[in-house]
DNA sequence: GACCAGGCACATC
DNA sequence: GATGTGCATGGT
């Protein structure tokens, strides 16, 4: 192994040390089923978590909240339910997409889904219109409980602010770097990403809270 | 009232 | 390949 692939894997420990020694479990995702977990990646594209769980709840209280439910109804009545995510109208059709993905390839079942290689099931799920890397990435970690790093918005805005990676890092190469010097392990995936995402949420939005955060004196590393 | 939030597809150059 | 734009609600 080479000195700097060490360095690389010391940093990231590091930070994840410091940030769940700051914050703690988060006990991600926040949903009661894997098909909860699902509704929620695709509901959450750009918008706020809160908007998300008020979609949620609505198809819950109406008793919908279940694949095939979902697959019989109308756009225009799912658009109406999960009216406080935003984008509803293509919110539903990308919900009705994966919909017929899950039915028509793995008879709707997320359990026969999730026996899938993850590689090819990453791919398919790419293919589905609506599902981009970070919502494939979502679900294969936090629905399906596969080794994959997530990279959203956050993480970006943290590595980058931190000079950690440089401002023209794409996804696939920072994920890259997450799955090259860190154990493939499901749970410090999913703990990782979450402290990220409460660290974005406290310290690190488009207006920093820089003197308070947990990695304040970690700026200067490029990896 | 502007700005932002746990993206993605599509058009255009 | 890079860059721009539409999609839309609710909280700060």
């Amino acid at each position: 192994m080479s000195k700097k692939t060490r360095k690389h894997k010391r940093i990231l420990i590091e930070i994840y040390d410091t940030l769940y020694n700051a914050f703690g479990p988060q006990y991600w995702w926040p949903g009661e089923t894997p098909f909860e977990v699902i509704i929620g990646a695709i509901l959450t594209q750009n918008t706020s978590w809160g908007n998300v769980e008020k979609a949620i709840n609505n198809l819950k209280k109406n008793r919908v909240c279940s694949i095939n439910s979902l697959y019989k109804m109308q756009n225009k009545q799912l658009a109406a339910l999960i009216k406080p995510a935003g984008y509803f109208n293509i919110k539903a059709k990308r919900l009705k997409e994966f919909m017929n993905f899950l039915v028509s390839n793995y008879r709707g079942s997320v359990k026969k889904m999730r026996t899938e290689d993850t590689q090819l099931l990453r791919n398919r799920l790419l293919s589905v219109n609506g599902i981009g890397p970070e919502t494939a990435d979502s679900i294969l970690l936090y629905a399906l409980e596969k080794p994959v790093f997530v990279i959203d918005a956050y993480t970006k805005r943290i590595m980058q602010r931190h000079k950690l990676v440089s401002d023209k890092t794409t996804y696939h190469e920072l994920q890259t770097l997450f799955h090259e010097n860190l154990p493939q392990d499901t749970r410090l995936f999913n703990e990782y990403h979450a402290l990220f995402v409460k660290l974005g949420k406290d310290y690190c939005k488009t207006k920093p809270k820089c003197s308070e955060c947990p990695l304040r004196g970690a700026e200067v590393i490029i990896l």
